[in-house]
DNA sequence: TTATCCATGTAAGCGGTTACATGATTAT
DNA sequence: ATAATCATGTAACCGCTTACATGGATAA
């Protein structure tokens, strides 16, 4: 799966693995995520596996980018990875849901100090959401597309803003409802235990 | 993880690898979930780690069942466990948001066919959580426990009956909130792409 | 001057998946 | 007769986390 998310933004322009690790944890951060010791080590594996190449950019006393690029097997790989629709819903794990489940042996203040805490880290989460702006990431070089300026860079990224938006809106709308349920978990336990 | 989940099914009654696996699928299956061969060697490690002991029921031609129970060190350390609430957000990941995110360089039908089979699989879930009945479940035995009979079974879990229908509830809201937004996806990809 | 950002790696170890392996009992 | 359920394991391998390690450039 990462190894398709890497290819998926070296589709859009060559990157370094920081640059990588940056960019995930400004788009899908909070549906997939790495730590940069797995990016590099996966990318090191990609191109092994001819999927994308590298090029070292000697620049003097600074410490050297190695920036990847997708290869054509790259590209057919990610075409043939998004062609097969998923078919099987995606595991999901949620902590805070497991331990609610065996909240009836806990303390009742230990159960609310939870909830509230998980609700304020929702809300913040959720703001963050409400105040991202795509256009203005895209323009502002969040991508950080190489050499192209602002403007070209937001006309060729076009396509990609709807679908961006609407996995941002079932961010927001998702949060929306993990908070409401929250509170309707604080005002049963606060009734009932 | 796995090992908190293990000593707080243990604590409600002696299983063995085989109930723990079966338990866990008939209730937090979609928060958490784990092979039986993960099950089987977690088990070995805890035991090792004096969390839990086993016990050999020897039964003639039959295959031997090996009976786990949860020892007081076990027992401390599931409470101190849950008595630390989560002052994080658990991490989500979601290939299918994800593979949307990467939706703009795919053909709009694939898209499409994934959003319909998507779709049709939160329906399953949705129906299957509304179709719950967890008194039933508990008293029919789901839970497996032991010796009591199933009213003073039923007895014993009724403080817990109420955290696990919070659980249940988020299942069936959260199912029903993505249902609604693939809607709302499938409506934006027929009318902008 | 202290902290943050840029930038890249290695290594140990745990968590988790997939596949292999076996075999009796019970239900359809 | 066939499939599902009960029942337990091993082994290889990959994914992922955590910690270690380094060091220049830039911003507060």
């Amino acid at each position: 799966m990462l190894k398709m998310i890497l290819l998926g933004f070296l589709n859009y322009t060559p990157m370094t693995g920081y640059d990588l690790k940056r960019v995930i944890d400004l788009s899908i951060t909070n549906f997939w995520h790495a730590h940069h010791s797995q990016i590099y080590t996966t990318l090191r594996k990609m191109e092994a596996e001819a999927l994308v190449e590298s090029e070292t950019e000697e620049q003097g006393d600074k410490l050297n980018r190695r920036v990847y690029h997708i290869t054509e097997a790259g590209r057919e790989t990610l075409h043939a990875w998004l062609a097969e629709p998923l078919d099987h819903l995606p595991a999901t794990k949620n902590d805070h849901m497991v331990r609610l489940f065996f909240s009836a042996m806990r303390d009742r203040d230990t159960v609310l100090d939870e909830l509230r805490i998980q609700r304020q880290l929702r809300q913040q989460r959720l703001a963050h959401y409400q105040n991202a702006d795509l256009e203005h990431m895209v323009s502002s070089g969040a991508g950080d597309a190489a050499d192209l300026d602002p403007a070209a860079l937001l006309d060729r990224l076009r396509p990609d803003l709807g679908y961006w938006k609407l996995v941002l809106d079932y961010g927001i709308a998702y949060e929306t409802l993990y908070i409401q349920t929250i509170d309707a978990m604080i005002t049963w336990v606060e009734a009932n235990t």
